[in-house]
DNA sequence: CTGTATCCCACACGATACTG
DNA sequence: CAGTATCGTGTGGGATACAG
């Protein structure tokens, strides 16, 4: 779902205020992959199959901006950059856990097997791939 | 933002699978809304502030066939329809609490004072207004 | 290696009108 | 009241090429 960012205005709670940090594609991606380990440009757009670098560098950009990574630049050649997740970054993570855990119960779960057991243990897995 | 339904596809991991049930711009205000009690639909269209009634049939639609909401149709003159959560829409609204309370802490209260101290507690008005 | 610069397009959403 | 039917549009994102 694409919904527009309409930073301009109020939000109305706090659910769509975080739906547009991380309203974008690939963002909760870039999260995931980030929260495992400082990834350089290049590693992300192997793990992230299918993301072109403009996007990439966009989404990068706004989750800067909004003060969810890190940007770490080494003045070397080749050029070296490290993405990395900040503190308010780790948060946010923690936060989208419980949608995680959801979704994989109530979404990629019954795509592939019947009904889903109340007791199974999937918070070990919880964003699992 | 709006990001694409990729329905046919498989998920990277839970969040993504669960982005795309709340990935509509409405979605999650309706969610609220249908949390604190059962509505109809113009009631929603009116405090859904700027919904068109097309777009807020579709969104009614889809989280339907996601299992979300359920419609429930009083044969009656003037029409009667009643919209309310199922106990899989009340999951879901569980696990998007966190991401409320994350979203309250960093975008609106930074939007609108200084800093926010650590401890404050927003939990009690979680989706605040 | 880490990005910009263009061009293009599908599609989510909006506006308006109409119907059972 | 509770929606459909049509038409129009903004923009997020994809493809490709080029640059420091």
């Amino acid at each position: 779902m694409v919904m527009g960012r309409r930073r301009p205005g109020s939000y109305v709670c706090g659910v769509d205020a975080a739906m547009d940090v991380i309203g974008g594609k690939w963002k909760v991606l870039i999260l995931w992959a980030l929260a495992v380990r400082p990834h350089r440009f290049g590693e992300l757009r192997r793990e992230l199959h299918g993301v072109t670098e403009k996007v990439l560098a966009a989404h990068l950009r706004e989750l800067e901006a909004d003060g969810i990574v890190h940007r770490e630049e080494y003045d070397e050649v080749p050029p070296h950059v490290e993405y990395s997740l900040t503190p308010k970054g780790v948060t946010l993570n923690a936060a989208l856990e419980p949608l995680g855990v959801w979704g994989q119960r109530n979404v990629l779960a019954s795509a592939t097997a019947g009904e889903v057991g109340e007791d199974d243990d999937v918070a070990l897995i919880t964003r699992g791939a």
